[in-house]
DNA sequence: ACAAAAGTGTTGGTGTTACACCCATGG
DNA sequence: CCATGGGTGTAACACCAACACTTTTGT
């Protein structure tokens, strides 16, 4: 509706990359962990990165996403969705002067991705290695980044607290404790209590109850519950609050 | 970190906007306003939209939204912040086809600003008409803009009930009565018990009371108001709830 | 001019619900 | 030992009522 009418200015010519902040939840020993990859070229310096791609002709930015996550993991169950988009970020691209132009803007479309940790496996290649980071250890990060991942992360905390994330990476059947859990490493020890947490959930009505029992070491079996879609669906207009 | 090393499949070329989303509440008409544009050309359709540009050589997608807001309106006050990118957002540009290029992908960045609307000054020119919009009575909307309205109004909704985002386009001085109908225009009539919401404001303790009376037409007076920002910034680490 | 009525701001009360914290019991 | 369920005190909220102060209306 509002074109340049008077071309005096010229139209800045654009470099996109997808930067991908993937996180996934190691319930056995409990860490939260972020996917990163590092060029072999690189290797004398300890940097890594997001896993990030430049967007290829007649793809979306959403497909890009999935591109480059489906060439670094092999994954089943993901939640994925648009973060933000920030422009001239340094991104310390190899290859970024061969494809760079003058005057470009380099617009750095970022998005998160949650995925199951269970059923992951990292592809490697020739040219880059890639590892699970805990979050908590962090090694040094390509420029510009950090703030990504920080964004990235902040959008995980809040997620957990209004929607139903969680369920797309747990497992099919899990006890409470083991959904406490999850969220305990995301949220951090005292995000609430438990016995309070449990009541809650089973009180908005869409886990439901299998009644087979599962004993996870020591102590009482716990029943095993399944997120129930279809009840939740019904749900999805009032404000729904987890924690 | 992960440059597409391969050059197999070419980068896609960009054509970038940002799109705004801006909104200010009139709390005379009880209304709660969108600023749309339209070109005089497409004057028998009519049809409105966002106001919009491309971004421009050398000019970060931050300072292409407030170029764009900037040439639409004069405000004193206002709230900006990046909403989310769409891509292949048929634009109906009318020089798009001649700034498009062959198997390019459009991008649309939107941010979402809310001004106070008694400053403001609308600034039509020989091509664009400008108008507030009452969100209830929307004009036919140029494609692609109905999502971004609707995304618009949604973090308006939300940053409503966890950020101070009112205080930035009141007037300094105002009454609890004021803030409350404000609130009830954008959230709707029943958000919030007005006895609750004074006591849950007050109790935060970021609002001084100037003692000042005033009178609007008939009823008792009543005291004017001031957001205490130096307070607020004391709190901003606890999660803040207004509604 | 005066009193009554009506309108708006301000404050407090009450029942219900959610929560933090704690404890008893079951497998 | 851990899952499960319940119990208690506190805080927040929806709903309601009373009161304070002013303008408007009626006579």
């Amino acid at each position: 509706m509002n074109p340049d009418e008077n071309n005096f200015n010229k139209q800045a010519n654009f470099t996109v990359s997808v930067d991908n902040v993937i996180f996934s939840v190691d319930t056995q020993a409990n860490r939260l962990l972020v996917l990163l990859v590092k060029n072999f070229q690189q290797l004398s310096e300890n940097i890594w990165g997001l896993p990030e791609t430049f967007v290829r002709q007649g793809e979306s930015l959403q497909t890009a996403s999935q591109r480059i996550l489906a060439e670094k993991i092999w994954v089943k169950n993901l939640y994925l969705e648009q973060l933000y988009t920030f422009d001239q970020v340094n991104t310390d691209l190899s290859d970024l002067s061969e494809n760079s132009q003058v005057n470009s803007i380099h617009l750095a479309v970022s998005y998160f991705a949650l995925v199951r940790y269970e059923d992951t496996r990292l592809m490697a290649d020739q040219v880059n290695s890639i590892a699970w980071y805990d979050l908590q250890k962090l090694p040094n990060l390509v420029s510009g980044h950090q703030p990504i991942l920080a964004y990235g992360y902040q959008r995980l905390h809040n997620k957990l607290e209004y929607s139903p994330v969680a369920f797309d990476v747990l497992p099919e059947l899990f006890t409470l404790g083991e959904l406490y859990q999850f969220y305990t490493i995301v949220l951090g020890e005292n995000f609430s209590d438990y016995s309070n947490f449990r009541s809650r959930l089973l009180k908005l009505g869409f886990l439901r109850d299998t009644h087979i029992k599962v004993s996870r070491g020591a102590g009482r079996p716990a029943s095993l519950y399944r997120f129930d879609a279809i009840a939740f669906d019904q749900l999805k207009d009032k404000p729904l609050v987890f924690i």
